[in-house]
RNA sequence: GCACCCGUAGCUCAGCUGGAUAGAGCGCUGCCCUCCGAAGGCAGAGGUCACAAGUUCGAAUCUUGUCGGGUGCGCCA
């Protein structure tokens, strides 16, 4: 259910009716609520939109509108204001009903028809290097929130991880192992060279490499052991990544392999494509103007027409010694997703591959003809502080932090939480100390405790009302007119913004909206509890009257559905107490 | 040099894809607990939305330019 989308249509059957041109566009057409409360409860700017097409003045038009807006049930009030909104006011019946259908539905309120659109959103996608640091938690919620954030949307979505294990990387990988393997087996490996991983967490892949093969690759030569090592690396740091990404909640449906695409020829079939369509050519670049790297000297390379699709230069796929570039698996690999069913794709990437997009999206654009759609979240960096003091990370001296410190540390619901606190584009400060405190400058703690101060009144009530239900099946059946105060129809009139703010968070591909909202609804619901304090009449549990005390409760028992609701797309967990 | 992101209250940031008098937290000032959790709330002060043009009924939001900050920039993934 959804207040405002329903009134859209009633507004759009309303204009059909004022004999108006026909094909008028009403893509810009919108109902809302209005920023400010005293104009009403809806607005819609129809007569604005749709004067010039219409050949009316805007006012008269509203006129005209609000006439006929008038004569709908539950309207109790319809003004024009400004250069042409109509403004409609409901009666409190309405909110009321609101709030009987957000019992109704509990979690599921906001939750929209599903819409048959598969969408395909990739996250995390760290090389399977090595265990995961703190960059990478970002983009891991960051995807999983989008990801249920468009589930409950009405889409279908598929979580997707897209391995790195063709490049160069996992074969310095596979080297880092086999040094930890001979060491596994009794040689001195003295200090780890220059080049390759030095990570601690080799040394387990090591022993296991020694027990699994004993000493028949200690001394072969490099092309005898490379396949099979790197193999059994890859598979280990998998297993990592993975345990650390359910750390943080996080589940991916899909690990699509970029090797395995490689061997089955899709990136050959996706360079054929793209050559059928006149769009590759060997040519020579433009030196990069500014600094020149060193080692610069003109080449020609196997190109990809990517400045006909909006970016700067034409790209390469392929190296000099004629091996595919990144960007030519890449492609192939959202060509292969593409095929799969997914013409909306939505990657998450972090800060430093933000001049990888209009390429990608080029890329897309070119060998779907038009057809697939690539979303591109990248998510700047995290600024680690402990008591506003800079956390030092660094490689070499061992002061790296990896992502499981950080959410063993503060817990996976206060990672998850805060790493939405923030556009994804904007960078985000994440103090250890600060997550933690339990004040309402820890925007956590501000709704976790809005969510627990619902349920302790549910647990009061039982001791003022003995037998008293506050189950919400119970609430629903509760005289709902009593509840009269205008700030708890404000906070009904709050919830029913929910669905609203799902949809366009949902289209925007913005998750942190939702955190936002979250702490919209902990705030109206603090301060209706603080009414309480100066007026005992005001409290959710009046003593000696059980009709108000039960549509009270009713009332609690939406916003804790709201706010579980909430916190259920953000991947947080509600607490009930927080003793 | 080019591209992308950013510039909103003293500070940290929202601003519902173009709407009406631009919001919140911190900090500052003054209030509210014999009482459901004061771990909270109420009120006040604080703004040329970096700047300048443009688009239109209407711009923090879109276009262009300028200034300031960040990031990236031919065979790394």
């Amino acid at each position: 259910m959804n207040i405002y989308r329903d009134f859209k249509s009633k507004i759009e059957t309303e204009l059909k009716a004022l004999d108006l041109p026909a094909g008028l566009d009403l893509s810009r057409l919108t109902v809302e609520p209005p920023r400010d409360p005293s104009h009403g409860d809806l607005s819609t700017n129809a007569a604005l939109v749709l004067s010039k097409d219409a050949g009316q003045k805007p006012r008269d038009l509203a006129d005209k509108l609000a006439e006929r807006l008038r004569q709908l049930p539950d309207v109790t009030e319809v003004t024009v204001a400004g250069p042409g909104f109509v403004n409609i006011r409901l009666g409190e019946g309405v909110w009321r009903g609101q709030l009987a259908g957000i019992l109704d539905a509990g979690t599921k309120f906001a939750s929209a028809p599903k819409k048959g659109v598969k969408v395909n959103v990739e996250y995390v996608s760290a090389n399977p290097t090595g265990p995961m640091h703190v960059g990478h938690a970002r983009g891991a919620v960051v995807g999983d929130a989008l990801a249920r954030l468009l589930e409950k949307g009405g889409y279908d979505v598929t979580r997707e991880y897209y391995i790195n294990d063709a490049g160069a990387q996992v074969d310095v990988l596979a080297r880092s192992a086999h040094l930890r393997y001979r060491e596994a087996l009794g040689e001195d490996i003295g200090e780890i060279p220059a080049g390759l991983y030095p990570g601690e967490y080799l040394k387990d892949v090591g022993a296991a490499l020694a027990s699994k093969f004993g000493d028949k690759f200690a001394k072969a030569p490099e092309a005898d052991w490379l396949a099979e090592v790197r193999a059994f690396a890859i598979a280990a740091m998998l297993e990592l990544i993975k345990e650390d990404l359910l750390a943080l909640g996080v589940n991916h449906a899909v690990f699509a392999s970029e090797r395995a695409l490689v061997e089955a020829g899709k990136v050959e079939e996706a360079f054929k494509a793209l050559e059928a369509k006149g769009l590759i050519y060997t040519g020579t670049l433009e030196p990069p103007k500014g600094k020149l790297p060193d080692d610069w000297e003109p080449r020609p390379q196997v190109l990809f027409k990517s400045s006909q699709f909006g970016d700067d230069t034409d790209r390469p796929l392929k190296k000099s010694d004629g091996s595919w570039t990144y960007f030519a698996s890449d492609i192939a690999y959202h060509f292969d997703k593409y095929e799969r069913g997914f013409g909306t794709q939505i990657d998450v990437w972090g800060a430093d591959h933000g001049g990888y997009i209009k390429r990608m999206q080029a890329a897309v654009t070119a060998i779907t003809e038009g057809q697939g759609a690539l979303d591109v979240k990248i998510c700047q960096l995290v600024n680690l502080t402990e008591n506003g003091e800079p956390v030092k990370m660094s490689k070499r001296a061992g002061t790296f932090v990896t992502l499981r410190d950080v959410v063993d540390r503060v817990g996976k619901d206060v990672v998850r939480f805060m790493m939405l606190t923030r556009k994804n584009d904007a960078a985000l400060d994440f103090d250890f100390a600060k997550v933690k405190e339990q004040s309402k400058e820890n925007p956590v703690f501000y709704v976790q405790y809005a969510h627990a101060r619902a349920h302790s009144v549910f647990r009061n009530a039982a001791e003022a009302f003995p037998g008293m239900a506050t189950d919400a099946a119970s609430l629903a059946k509760a005289d709902l007119a009593r509840l009269t105060d205008p700030d708890e129809i404000a906070l009904i009139k709050l919830m029913a913004t929910w669905p609203r703010t799902v949809d366009s968070a949902a289209e925007a591909h913005e998750p942190h909206r939702v955190a936002f909202y979250l702490q919209d609804v902990a705030a109206a619901f603090h301060g209706l509890w603080n009414k309480g304090n100066s007026d005992v009449g005001a409290r959710f549990i009046v003593a000696g009257d059980r009709g108000l005390t039960e549509a009270r409760l009713a009332l609690l028992r939406g916003v804790t559905a709201v706010i579980a609701s909430g916190l259920d797309v953000l991947g947080v967990a509600p607490v009930e107490e927080m003793r």
